[in-house]
Parts: C-alpha cells; structure tokens; sequence
RNA sequence: CGCGGAGUGGAGCAGUCUGGCAGCUCGUCGGGCUCAUAACCCGAAGGUCGUAGGUUCAAAUCCUGCCUCCGCAACCA
C-alpha cells in the first residue's frame, strides 16, 4: 500500500516573540502538503520545531529575569504557545524538536567534532575592532568615524579565537545543485542565490561564539558555544535520529523537501547543503523558498504594528477557514497582500456559498425528496455528462498542481467543480422532477450525481480543510471506502442507496461589515500604545542633552538613499558638522541652505550610508507629517538652547 | 550601474515557464429560480494586458529599451 517515504520540514521557529500569520502560512503549507501526501499513500514524516539558542534569546530572558530555558519554555510550550498554536490550526506535524532537547544538543556536539576532524572546521581568528566597554566587535565598515557605533568610544585591534566551516570550498559543488532542476524552486529564486552568494565567491563561516553563551558548548573547547548555522540547520537530521538514540529513521526518512520562506532560503540552499556534502550525507530533495505575506503592501512587522495574529483569526472565522484562505488566496512562490476583507470575502464566496451552500442544499433535497434515503431505481440523462466528466476527471488535475507545489491551482480546480454541481442543480431542476412520481428515478440519479460530486471534492479538499471535511462526510453519509484517494478516481463510489443527515452549517455566513470594524476596534489600542506615556526625567537628565543652534552651509541627497539628506554646518565651533538626518522626503536639500536649525551634538557619531553622522538634527512629527525645527535667522550659530 | 518582485475591466488576482478564443472573485446593472446559508443560475456594461520598439502567420506570453510601484539590503539618531 505504501508508495514509499516522504520527509518534509517546515523552519524551527525562532521562539522570541509570539509567531504571526507568516509563521502559520508556511506551517499550513506544509501540513497541506503532508497531508496530502498521506491521502496519496506515503509514508510521511512531518518536522517543525523551534530554535532556540542564541544571544537575541539570552537577553530577551535576562531583560524578563529569568533563565533562557524558562523564557523559551513559556514561549514554546506555555498557553497560547506555539505548539498550542498549531494544536489549535490542526498541524498534523509527526515530531517537534526544539534545540535544546537533550538528544539534539549531544548530536550536534558530534557532528562539530566531525566536521572539526574532517578538516572543514578549523580555529580561527575573528579579527576586527573591539570597543571593551560594549564587549562588542565591528568590521572596519561598521565604525562611526573611527569610533564605536554604539557608544562613540575608541575601538582597538583586537581578534578573537573562533571556528570556521570551510564554506569557500564547496562553492562548486553547491553551485552545481543549484542548478539542478527541481532542487530549488521557484527557479527565480536560483539566480538570486548565484548571483547574490556564489557570484560573488563564499566565505568561510563562522560557526563558534564566544560572545554569549546561550548555546550548545563545543565539547572539545569550552567558552565557545555552536553558532546558529551547525546548530539550527542540522535539526532535520537530528530529528530522524542523526548521531543520536533518541529516533532511528534517518536512514527511512532523509532526504528531506524543505519548505522556507524566501529570506532564508540561502541558508538552506548554500550553506546547509555544503555541511551536508562535509558529513557526506546526500543531499535534500528540494527546497521550496515561499513568498511572503503582506500587510496593505507593506512587510509585516512589529514595528508597523501590522502583524496578524493567527490565534484570533483562528478562533474567530474557524481554522479551516483560515487554512483554506491561506491556500486558496496566494500562489505559493510568490507575496501576497493579506488584508481581513479578503480572508472574509473568501471565506464567503467559496466555502460558504458556492461548497458549504451546495452542500446543504443537495442534503436538504435528498432529505424532502426521498426521506433522507435514495432509491435504487435510476434514469440517466445526457445532461449528466458534462458535470459527471469533470468530477471523474478532477483527481488528476489536482495532484498534478499539488504535487507541483500549487495548492493554489488545485483549489481552484476543486471549485470549478463545485461551481458546475450548483449550476447542474438549476439545469436539471430537481424541485419540478420531484411534483411528478415518474420522474422520481430521474430526480434520483441528480441527487446521486451531487452526492457524488460533493464526495469527490470532499476528499481533495482534506488536507485543506480536515475537520469540515469529515463533518460533510457525515451530512453525505459517505462510508469509509468512499473516503480515499482511490476512491476519488471513480465516479460512483457511493453506495446507492446512500442516506444523508441534516447537520450544522459547515461554513456560515459572515457579516463583512460588521466584521471589520469589529476587527477595527482590536487594532485601535495597538495604534494607541505605539507612543508610550513618555515616563518622567530630572532636570539633570534633561541638561545632559547638548542642543546647539546651527546654519545649513550645504545641504545635499545623499546617493542610493531614499531618505538621508547630508548637512554642513556651522555650530558656532569653528570646525565644520556633518549630519544626516532622514528627512529628503519631506525637503529639498537646495532649500534648505541657510536656515537656522537645531542639532544635538553630544551624541556619539553614528555611521550611515558609509560616512559618520555627527549628532541629530530635530525636527517634528505628527501623523506622517514632518517638519524640520528652524529658528528665527537673527538666533547665531553655537548658540545653546536651554 | 547592489539584489529581487510586480504593473491584466472600478478593487483584488490567475494566465506568462510551454506564443494560438483575455479568465476568476468582489462590486455595478438587468433577468431567472425557490432546493439552499438573502444563497444559487443566466445575461450585460467595463480591459488597445504599464510604455515604445523588435521577432512571428499569430504576443499578456519571447527579445530590447524606458516609466512607475513594491520588497531585500542599506538606512531612517
């Protein structure tokens, strides 16, 4: 019965902040697929997960006060969690592994000391400037004037001990996968990684930190704990079994199809499969880079404060729905606009309307017509053909779009279908049939003909939609056998004497303008908390702030910047200021030139677009609207404001 | 010349790989039906497929230039 394995991985997620509908889309893409693939006959094996080391963790957890574990512990497995998340969206994920289990830490400290001992990790050294104070390091490009960028102190020379991988020296290989077709997909996205990474030579990788230690120590050198790409890369393989006790089906499972999101599909089409190739191991099947959702045409993003929480939506339109909208609205591959109007208007049109509706309507006949049971007599009609045909013929349409990674297409396939069942209903119109008993065998063969094409669908549409799916088998009275894949092939699959039961509504209704204004109100005290009660400040702390008024000498764009505008000033000092200030959308630097402004000039200098920013320029803002601060031009320059 | 994506009736999108009737959802207008979740079915209006060229019997689709928008990166102190 089995067709063979299959192995997909969605990301293990960074566990810093709640997950978002991004997060869920390419958790429901995945699950879609594997489910899916079950339907079809394969031996499934479905990852997700959560990373969840590193030094954004470490000091979220000491900014909160507690252990990193604990922090990363509520954040994983505690309420409203993300494994309550996908609990709640029906993940049908076969494993979960977090990084900080047990049996993955051991594995990745032998596969660090593999890669070590085969040559392609060595100790290096981490050179660059270190500011002692920060107890940060910075490349030459990330100084500000010399200087620190954080705290504008002197930096000095320094290096620090680190392991490399030796990424430079698969760049061959790993450009030859990818080219090979099907290996990355969509194959846009394999000119960008060639012409982005390989193009223009690889680097070795740093691999080992000694900057934190939230990590997994390097057994063989303590201080240095394994940097995120051995450690949260090789899950897919720890997770079957890899170097550890804990499972024992690398050898069923591997290789994998992973589905990412286009951000990081350089980590899994470079640099994964390089450390892949070091441990000889073969390499994934696919990588599938998603598209990304967004928000009003904008990314999504916390600072916006545009980010959709896929808990709510769930909760409140159904998960189904939510999956179904996820699938059905955008192609996979490329970004989509998400917006509650859309998410409510399909959910209206397709699942209420034209599936939930045909459904009910067809059961409700049966029910009128016949008591719930059809009979076995039967009349055939041309008219039948066409809607007969379809159906039969919908199975293969649709597995050639899924297994094509377009789920988008095979919805739209499995519509057409159910489209054509409500307009068959007004052809044959079943209502006159049922005034005349002779044409009760007719009207018989129409029902069954609903049934079926409602059977049909049902099943194509489980792995979108599970749990409505198995309340319409119930309403349809469909038998176990007349649930499969195989039985999705024949048309007439149905026992005929099938009786059906009235149910709840699969998919009501929703009130599109009631509806976004109720979502209105959830977003409004978001908007209000964006500009936080600025808390109190002694007169000391506000002295501290150096406010000098200066003269624009020169005021001019700054290039490959959309934003920046490069000032000269005169301060009063003697010696030119230079400042950049984000301000070229709302000015003409030409018009500037002359004017009287005010700068804070004891701030450290900051680097931007290449060059340093020598303090602030001020200026006022209000509903996107911005106005730069100019004084009376009789105020002199190198005057302090106080 | 940093990298990438997108411009298709009023809105949102599919179709572009593999050239061959311009399609879907919503909205508007008119009609039908009464089995159904005010749903379903039919019809109409509305697009020179961003733009200028090229290839071709044939271009939304392939090639070249240009314009506009968006994302990444950078950056917005």
């Amino acid at each position: 019965m089995h067709k063979g394995t299959f192995y997909i991985t969605t990301p293990i997620y960074y566990p810093s902040d709640k997950l978002h509908i991004g997060h869920a889309y390419c958790t429901v893409a995945t699950d879609t697929l594997a489910r899916y693939k079950r339907m079809c006959g394969y031996d499934v094996l479905f990852l997700t997960g959560t990373d969840e080391h590193g030094q954004k963790i470490e000091e979220k957890a000491r900014a909160e006060g507690v252990s990193p574990k604990r922090f990363v512990d509520e954040i994983v497995e505690g309420k409203g969690g993300i494994r309550d998340l996908w609990k709640l969206m029906n993940i049908s994920n076969d494993r979960f592994i977090r990084t900080t289990d047990d049996y993955h830490v051991s594995a990745i400290q032998k596969i660090f000391r593999k890669l070590y001992d085969k040559g392609d990790i060595y100790k290096g050294a981490y050179k660059g400037k270190y500011c002692t104070p920060c107890e940060s390091f910075w490349t030459e490009s990330q100084l500000a004037a010399g200087r620190c960028p954080d705290c504008g102190r002197e930096v000095r020379d320094a290096e620090e001990e680190a392991y490399f991988f030796r990424l430079s020296s698969y760049a061959g290989r790993v450009q030859a996968l990818l080219e090979t077709p099907g290996f990355l997909e969509p194959v846009s996205r394999v000119n960008e990684m060639i012409n982005n990474f390989i193009k223009p030579g690889l680097e070795d990788l740093c691999v080992s930190r000694t900057s934190f230690t939230w990590g997994i120590p390097v057994d063989f050198d303590p201080g240095h704990v394994v940097y995120v790409w051995i450690d949260a890369l090789s899950n897919y393989i720890t997770a079957l079994g890899y170097d550890n006790d804990r499972y024992g089906d690398f050898g069923k499972y591997w290789p994998a199809v992973h589905m990412v999101g286009k951000e990081i599909v350089r980590f899994h089409a470079i640099i994964w499969p390089a450390v892949l190739m070091s441990l000889a191991l073969p390499m994934p099947k696919k990588v599938y880079g998603h598209g990304w959702l967004l928000m009003d045409g904008g990314k999504m993003s916390k600072s916006k404060g545009n980010v959709v929480d896929p808990y709510l939506l769930s909760q409140r339109y159904g998960v189904d729905s939510l999956r179904y909208f996820l699938m059905r609205e955008f192609p996979l591959g490329s970004d989509g606009s998400f917006s509650n109007e859309a998410l409510i208007n399909r959910i209206n049109a397709d699942l209420a309307n034209d599936y939930g509706n045909l459904l009910s309507r067809t059961v409700a006949m049966v029910l009128k017509y016949f008591g719930g049971r059809l009979p076995a007599e039967r009349e055939a009609d041309p008219a039948d053909s066409e809607l007969v045909g379809m159906a039969g013929a919908l199975r293969g349409l649709y597995a050639r779009d899924m297994d094509g990674f377009m789920p988008q297409s095979a919805l739209l396939a499995v519509f057409k279908v159910i489209s054509r069942a409500n307009k068959y209903i007004d052809e044959t119109t079943p209502w006159v049939l049922a005034r005349d008993t002779a044409k009760k065998p007719r009207l018989a063969s129409v029902m069954y003909n609903l049934l079926e094409t409602i059977r049909i669908a049902t099943i194509l549409l489980q792995p979108f939609t599970p749990e409505s799916c198995a309340r319409a088998f119930v309403q349809t009275g469909t038998p176990e056998r007349a649930k499969s894949w195989d039985s999705a092939a024949v048309f007439g699959a149905l026992p005929a004497d099938v009786s059906v039961t009235r149910g709840e509504t699969l998919f009501p209704r929703i009130d599109l303008e009631k509806e976004l204004r109720y979502l209105e109100t959830l977003c409004a005290p978001a908007e209000a908390e964006a500009l936080p009660e600025a808390a109190p400040i002694t007169i000391d702390e506000f002295a501290k702030v150096r406010l000098t008024v200066c003269k624009v000498l020169a005021c001019e764009t700054v290039k490959k910047s959309e934003k920046l505008l490069k000032f000269r000033l005169d301060d009063g000092s003697g010696t030119e200021r230079r400042i950049f200030s984000g301000i070229a959308n709302f000015y003409k630097p030409e018009a500037l030139i002359g004017k009287t402004v005010v700068a804070c000039t004891n701030l450290p200098p900051r680097r931007m677009m290449g060059e340093a920013s020598d303090g602030m320029l001020l200026s006022a803002e209000k509903d996107g609207r911005l106005d730069l601060l100019m004084l009376d031009d009789a105020v002199p320059a190198g005057a302090i404001i106080c």
